[in-house]
DNA sequence: TGGTCCGTGTCAACGCTGTTGGCATAACCT
DNA sequence: AGGTTATGCCAACAGCGTTGACACGGACCA
């Protein structure tokens, strides 16, 4: 007996074992037992059935969060969590990242974001466009990372070797910058920039509730 | 007489001119006016075009960029221009915006903002920490909003239409937040996100140069 | 108990996709 | 003139999402 949440498990399953091209419906359908065109009697399409993969992982992501007050350290916490799902299942968020789905676990989450920036005291003007840059702050960086984690392992560690390999041996003459915090760049680009991305942006919000007179 | 040349230009041109989906080798090859599998004499596959497109648009994004002295200004023009560059021809920036190629275009683009920052004053280990996450910041917003474009006709208009026939409509009761900023949502979701972020991100990176003694 | 729905999964087919190997032709060099 | 090479065409392959007709089984009602 299939079943819409069997299908997204195993689509999510599929995708984590075997890349983001082995979802297909033919292939779906084999790995549920099942004709392919059944999981039409579930999601009018596979854009349908990608968008319920989107919610599934911001579900995941929300699951057991709980608002402390501190609404920076709250922003902090939802944004790493966010990020962290996605960069669970890299394949899967390259595909979905990027979609609007209007289901139930996305709604919760923008309610709960645009409660924690209204209970802090911005304007709701402020609020939304804080609320937009955080939001597409956390999912661009997630699908960025995600694709890199999603590289075949070869290509991977050739997208490295490339700041030690090319951008360390530059002539100081012609890239003096480069040259300059090559040794710092090897140490920081293999690392997620999200983190020191998301303080960033919350030191501004910060100011700026400080200015509006929060 | 084709040429590799000819080919980019107008897969570019069938992107640009004939909608996200255009890019198909059969159309490619009726832009052409040949036939399709002659792009294989050129090309060793779809990737490899895409790539060579990539290439090109990263060379047209530098065109003419010049510093003025004022490094906020600088920063904010060439993240404008990158963001810019990439939402002109998504296909090609949802397959690029992750890859580290360290060939020319690239190189002087790291340079560059590498040689504004520390020019502005910046310690070392604070430039390489800003400049990781302006440019991932730069290419996780191209990406996303990239994808966006990139999607087919209707699931793009799905995406819009879901702040307004979802969001605008959920019970007050349930969702007071969503609920108080609805119209604010679906004037500001539908616009990228990105260039209110890049304020903010510069607007932290000026306190910390401040709070640094520059 | 018998008849009728309806939910569920199967099957065959359509038109599309990227890609390949063989064949013709035209240009070039010796 | 003869041979080699580059270039484009043609037909075909396997795979894709999607659809409509069909078969089975349980649920409901007379």
């Amino acid at each position: 007996m299939l079943s819409a949440e069997l299908i997204v498990d195993t689509a999510i399953r599929l995708i984590g074992g075997h890349g983001a091209e082995a979802l297909t419906v033919r292939r779906l359908g084999a790995a549920l037992g099942a004709d392919p065109s059944a999981v039409y009697r579930y999601f009018h399409s596979t854009d349908d059935l990608l968008l319920a993969i989107a919610d599934e992982l911001i579900g995941r992501a929300q699951q057991g969060w709980q608002p402390t007050g501190d609404w920076r350290a709250d922003l902090r916490a939802i944004g790493l969590r966010i990020h962290a799902s996605y960069q669970a299942h890299p394949q899967a968020a390259i595909l979905a990242a990027h979609r609007t789905t209007g289901r139930t676990h996305e709604v919760a989450a923008v309610e709960a974001i645009l409660g924690v920036l209204r209970t802090a005291g911005f304007p709701d003007p402020e609020a939304v466009r804080i609320y937009h840059a955080f939001v597409d702050q956390s999912l661009g960086f997630a699908a960025l990372d995600a694709a890199t984690l999603a590289l075949p392992a070869a290509a991977q560690h050739a997208d490295l070797q490339v700041w030690q390999a090319s951008y360390a041996r530059l002539d100081p003459a012609d890239h003096p910058h480069i040259a300059a915090t090559a040794h710092l760049l090897t140490a920081d680009m293999p690392r997620s920039g999200y983190p020191y991305a998301l303080d960033l942006l919350l030191e501004a919000a910060e100011a700026r509730l400080r200015a509006a007179g929060g």
